[in-house]
DNA sequence: CGGCTTTGACCCGCGC
DNA sequence: GCGCGGGTCAAAGCCG
């Protein structure tokens, strides 16, 4: 706190979002080094074809037209209003992927309680794929993740992961899986909105958002 | 010792 | 009704 902290690096590459949940943030600094491309699916749209073009690969996301000051002022894992918007072709790819149940609320619950839940009605929660060439499994997004449960999927070589935010209040979900088919790529769904700041993105603009303030006394 | 992963069991929805 | 497949639980074990 007290002192000269040294100023962290500048950000120089943009962040990478996502077009329905915006307060999904990778951070440049997070993005593995393996990783050489990625894409974004949206598995929400009702109007896109599971059957299309089953590898929508965005070799290069346009962040021309980021805001990046509504993105620093707004507050963090916000779920009403979209921090910034890119408008990148979304593609449904793997229905198997994204077929999955929706509208859990629960968290942990007990076998009772899970089957009246089970009987509630289903409100869909925002989902959507992330599509990542890397030889790591697992995306460092700045959210920390708790895995929960791995199961063996259905013709496919490679089992699928489950993890949870481990945030208290955050009942966000991922799961992660290898395509069999390309065993470059790696499929990871997202499901729900995080509704705290990412650790990490605030552990890096923190001491900058400090400078920033200090520096606009003048 | 707390946080995390592993893993078998269990639950539920869905198709037949 | 039954079986299958996907999703989750929770106990046990691992690790820093």
């Amino acid at each position: 706190m007290e002192g000269q902290e040294p100023l962290p690096p500048l950000i120089s590459s943009p962040l990478l979002l996502t077009p329905q949940n915006p307060s999904f943030l990778f951070t440049p600094s997070s993005i593995p080094s393996s990783l050489s491309s990625s894409s974004i699916l949206n598995t929400n749209n009702p109007n896109l074809n599971p059957n299309s073009n089953p590898n929508p690969i965005h070799n290069s996301l346009d962040y021309s037209d980021i805001d990046w000051i509504s993105l620093l002022s707004a507050p963090a894992g916000g779920h009403d209003q979209p921090m910034i918007s890119t408008k990148p072709n979304t593609i449904l790819q793997n229905s198997s992927v994204v077929s999955a149940k929706n509208g859990e609320e629960e968290n942990k619950l007990g076998s009772n309680k899970r089957r009246a839940v089970g009987k509630m009605r289903k409100a869909s929660r925002p989902r959507f794929a992330f599509q990542t060439k890397s030889a790591d499994d697992i995306l460092d997004d700045g959210y920390r993740w708790r895995k929960y449960g791995q199961k063996a999927v259905k013709n496919s070589a490679y089992p699928r992961s489950y993890y949870r935010c481990t945030h208290h209040t955050c009942n966000v979900k991922k799961q992660v899986q290898r395509l069999s088919k390309d065993t470059s790529i790696v499929v990871t769904t997202y499901e729900g909105i995080h509704n705290h700041p990412c650790e990490k993105l605030m552990e890096t603009l923190t001491p900058l958002l400090r400078q920033m303030q200090f520096l606009s006394r003048f």
